[in-house]
RNA sequence: CGGGAUGUAGCUCAGCCUGGCUAGAGCACCUGCUUUGGGAGCAGGGGGUCGUAGGUUCAAAUCCUAUCAUCCCGACCA
């Protein structure tokens, strides 16, 4: 008999934690890298679980009053050029279409074709901005046309230097929201709400604690007048900016001619935002609460909420088997969870006990359900949780009455852990020495899991940035809640009016 | 684009320095038997133009040249 592996994913968070991320993507199976460069297979259950998150965020635009449509991928290149400071942020990294045709070149291998030049190329949209902007021109003439409050799910392309599964890949999955608004405030309190909305999302679907605040100019979208974003803490205490939420202010609308007459017959610049989330989420899921043994989901997200797994040893009992777990999957589907029927799976491959058990476990199926001759006979369950590893016999009349309590306790209870885990890697720092004490690894070579979120007095200033990039640490953001509190710029000592957030990021 | 490395089975790699029989291992896969309540054992089997193109040689995975691709470190980033 093989000994059985400690854990399930090798290495550990521990060992490499970049390293054990791929592993429980890979164990769970939810992506893989393609023959394209930097772009990633999502396969089903990876798929399932974005949809889920799709299917949340959606019913949230709506409730807050968007509306979905679909734009173009293609963008024509002259569109990017309108706005000086979205050229800056985006040229670099645009995918661009110049031919539409290809043909059999000289080598007899296809190419394409010289007389099918484009007059203007076309980029691939790495976002929106433009393209929906110069729509909105159109469909903007009087203040009674506003807001526009429109949201897209689609996918863009950033073509980035390194890539890594969910994280960044160069084409990603994501929405997109853009209004116009006739007055600032209102656009401001757009910016505000759907930052919340995220950040509702993100703690009570993902389980994923964050923080809300404003991005330093140097973070900010291109392009954008103030930039808000969600910030979480993954299991390594690097940070993941997990949404963002932008003001554009009339940067946009001049630059794409977005005007309208007032009631007062004056004509207007309309004031536009921007917010979006991607398939990052995915990844910052993964990091929030997997562990050694595999991907561990939040209920609200999951796929499925319970796996069935028979276990017999003969063609004898198998139809008995069978037949109960088949029952007991209808009867707890009758029951809700979150609103919605109990999502149940049986697992009945012809698989060894042992392997298909952990297949579940990888997968981060929060409860799974094992069923034999010895507990049909007490009418009962072998009910193992994923999150705690807790396992109990389970009487059959229990979990179909306490599923839904259960699953809503395991819910909170990965909220809770990771928000103690933030809790306990976050602090207040104050001298230099610490800042660059808390940031820098004991071993400079392999760097151990180190750091954390580090709240400090800050004053922008060039000295700071050069400290940072040292450091390889990132003001994440200026806190919502951040109280005023003067104090001294904890690199160079200049005077500060408040705490903002520092971490290494990814 | 700078610095470093690697391309051999689905995956991870050995073999290369010092050229030589039918190119190997582990995992995965298929078949059979025995097993099965936390990753099974035994036996058998399938799968490779050794990244590509040239060159040297009686003989190339191995040496030489070119080329393509990928990975790591930097600059950039949801």
């Amino acid at each position: 008999m093989a000994k059985a592996a400690k854990n399930a994913i090798s290495p550990t968070r521990q060992e490499n934690y970049p390293e054990w991320y791929q592993q429980v993507i890979k164990a769970a199976d939810l992506a893989e890298n393609s023959p394209v460069r930097g772009c990633m297979v999502i396969k089903p259950w990876g798929w399932a679980i974005w949809e889920n998150m799709q299917r949340v965020l959606d019913r949230m635009f709506k409730e807050t009053g968007h509306e979905n449509a679909y734009f173009p991928l293609f963008i024509p290149l002259s569109f990017l050029q309108k706005e000086a400071d979205h050229v800056e942020g985006f040229a670099k990294e645009c995918a661009v279409v110049t031919h539409h045709r290809l043909e059999p070149g000289p080598d007899g291998l296809l190419r394409p074709a010289p007389s099918s030049l484009l007059e203007e190329p076309l980029i691939v949209r790495p976002t929106s901005e433009t393209i929906i902007g110069s729509l909105y021109a159109q469909w903007v003439q009087s203040y009674r046309d506003l807001p526009i409050l429109i949201n897209q799910w689609a996918n863009v392309v950033r073509w980035e230097m390194r890539t890594r599964l969910f994280l960044r890949t160069t084409e990603f999955l994501w929405q997109e929201g853009h209004t116009a608004h006739a007055t600032a405030e209102e656009a401001q309190a757009e910016t505000d709400k759907m930052l919340g909305v995220y950040a509702t999302f993100a703690e009570e679907y993902m389980a994923m604690p964050v923080i809300r605040g404003e991005k330093t100019a140097g973070e900010r979208f291109p392009g954008a007048v103030s930039t808000f974003a969600i910030e979480a803490m993954m299991q390594d205490r690097k940070a993941l900016q997990a949404g963002t939420s932008h003001f554009l202010g009339q940067n946009f609308s001049k630059a794409q001619q977005i005007k309208f007459q007032d009631q007062n017959g004056t004509e207007q610049f309309a004031w536009t935002t921007s917010w979006g989330v991607s398939t990052r989420l995915v990844g910052g899921l993964i990091m929030t609460h997997s562990d050694d043994d595999g991907l561990i989901l939040p209920p609200r997200l999951a796929p499925k909420h319970i796996v069935m797994l028979p276990i017999y040893r003969s063609a004898e009992e198998r139809g008995p088997v069978l037949e109960y777990v088949n029952s007991l999957k209808r009867e707890l589907e009758d029951q809700k969870y979150d609103g919605e029927p109990v999502r149940v799976i049986i697992d009945d491959r012809d698989l060894r006990g042992g392997e298909k058990n952990w297949h579940h476990v990888k997968r981060g199926v929060p409860l799974r359900a094992e069923v034999g001759p010895r507990d049909i006979a007490d009418n009962a369950v072998f009910l193992s949780r994923r999150d705690t590893g807790e396992k109990q016999k389970m009487s059959r009349a229990d979990l179909v009455q306490t599923i839904d309590t259960l699953l809503a306790d395991i819910q909170t209870g990965l909220f809770e852990r990771a928000l103690k885990m933030r809790e306990a890697h976050t602090q207040e720092i104050n001298t230099l020495d610490d800042f660059r004490a808390y940031f820098t690894p004991q071993n400079a070579k392999d760097p151990e899991i180190h750091g954390g979120f580090a709240l400090c007095h800050w004053h922008d200033d060039p000295a700071v940035d050069e400290l940072l990039k040292e450091l390889k640490v990132t003001i994440r953001c200026i806190p919502l809640d951040a109280p005023q509190e003067a104090g001294k710029c904890v690199i160079t000592g200049k005077p500060s009016a408040r705490r903002v957030l520092f971490a290494k990021a990814y």
